[in-house]
DNA sequence: CGCGTTGAATGATCCAGCGCAAATAACCGC
DNA sequence: GCGGTTATTTGCGCTGGATCATTCAACGCG
């Protein structure tokens, strides 16, 4: 780690040959999808996929692009967004390994709903859309795993509609940090940090606000003595404060 | 029709013995999900239904129930809610003839995230979750086509995720009234006709207002010259100029 | 047809959050 | 270590939409 570099978020330290197809098997072989399958249909379900490395800041696809392809996160992490008039992203989701995305519709989508961005460097397996289909089609346990992961979604996205529709940006904020410390959280010395690079931007997207009004949010929480945070980064110092807010228990 | 009735829109004319064995054969018949299945498969599949009549108003589950059950809505229209701290609940989706509802994870939800409550007369027919994940497992091309709509319904939520996040009320309403008409929409002398009872508490719900600024916004539209509206009813008289309002064209 | 109920419309007031801008701080390359 | 760039912070004014209340209109029952 360089001396000078402040931020306690580690880098994603993907060198470019490390895309490969040793980490392509390894990742297949974890996959909640293909747990259960016996290695022979594994090993010709790995031989449908292909390894593509991205830089931070690397488009994938964008909205709009002809949905030929499924990814699936090998490592790094990736930003799943939609794209506003006002020009301020909203950022749908956070994808990390194992993840799938692309278009999840084996018949009605032409072009992608969402631009996927690397947001670190990023190792994804490749599919056809074809050949993805063939494969739930071929296996109903892996067909019923990504419907479960399709019906989470949906959930959390129906959430985020309630809580736009009815709760402060600040609950939002609050929320939203949550749901990041469950899914990346590490506890360290700064508190519970949200590994994964997180800018007032970022946090912005994910909240249905503008980047100054999340940065007064998250500076008037970091005065209260609910988080830590720098330039790009977030840990969370009082869980229970910060859920409090987020369910908005208390005055109103 | 009674003669005092002054709206345009139907009412469900399903009398309470129209809920029964006949239906329940016919629509499961006609249910895409089954589609190209052999008769004896679906009359396997039929023997697992059951069906129930809901009065308009009665709660079919409430979001926290144990997800026992999945629906599929036989005829009439059944609304999916959440609830809000404001008690203003939003309107998550208003579903037709064909839909499938309930939980439709395979194995994470313990409880509906959602409440279904019928906004008609409806007749439902009900499957446990169990027999409902069965036939999934037995049926690829029904599991395939379940993820299909299930992948429709998250690219609708993450689309309402962006317009709350980016769009006027206005632009909200207007996009949601085509969306309806879509739908639902009957060519009439008021107008393209919303074929259901739609009041503007509704309509606030499924935008993210509330119910005097979709009042406030209907009125408007309706001086405007774009719809024809009334109490629990909205026909759109100039399509083309709903949809510029809906995606922003013209003047910020 | 009258009355009571329900739904809609509208007025007045307030404020959360936005837009815009400027200043400050953190970071990185040389 | 310095300079340039990027990200964050903060101030100020404005406004879309919420809240609350009142009035009006539509509807259904007896």
């Amino acid at each position: 780690m360089s001396e000078r570099r402040r931020s306690p978020v580690e880098p994603e330290s993907i060198e470019p040959h490390m895309c490969s197809l040793d980490l392509r098997l390894e990742i297949i072989g974890k996959l909640p999808f293909f747990e259960g399958l016996p290695p022979a249909e594994i090993e010709r379900i790995n031989q449908s996929f292909r390894e593509i490395g991205y830089q931070p800041g690397e488009t994938i696809f964008f909205t709009g692009d002809p949905a030929v392809r499924l990814y699936v996160v090998a490592s790094g992490k990736v930003k799943l967004m939609r794209h506003t008039f006002t020009g301020q992203d909203i950022l749908v989701d956070i994808l990390t390994p194992g993840d799938v995305f692309g278009s999840l519709s084996t018949l009605g989508d032409e072009t992608y709903p969402n631009t996927a961005q690397a947001q670190t460097m990023v190792c994804a397996l490749a599919i056809n859309a074809e050949d993805f289909r063939r494969i739930l089609a071929t296996y109903p346990t892996v067909a019923l795993k990504v419907l479960d992961m399709t019906s989470a979604r949906l959930n959390e996205a129906q959430e985020m509609v309630r809580r736009l529709s009815a709760h402060s940006v600040e609950q939002r904020i609050a929320y939203t940090l949550l749901k990041l410390a469950e899914k990346l959280g590490e506890p360290q010395d700064v508190g519970l940090l949200i590994q994964m690079p997180l800018s007032r931007e970022d946090l912005a997207g994910m909240t249905g606000t503008t980047t100054a009004t999340a940065s007064r949010v998250i500076s008037q929480l970091q005065r209260d003595g609910l988080i830590n945070s720098g330039r790009q980064w977030v840990a969370i110092t009082d869980v229970e404060a910060l859920r409090e807010i987020a369910e908005g228990v208390g005055a109103h």
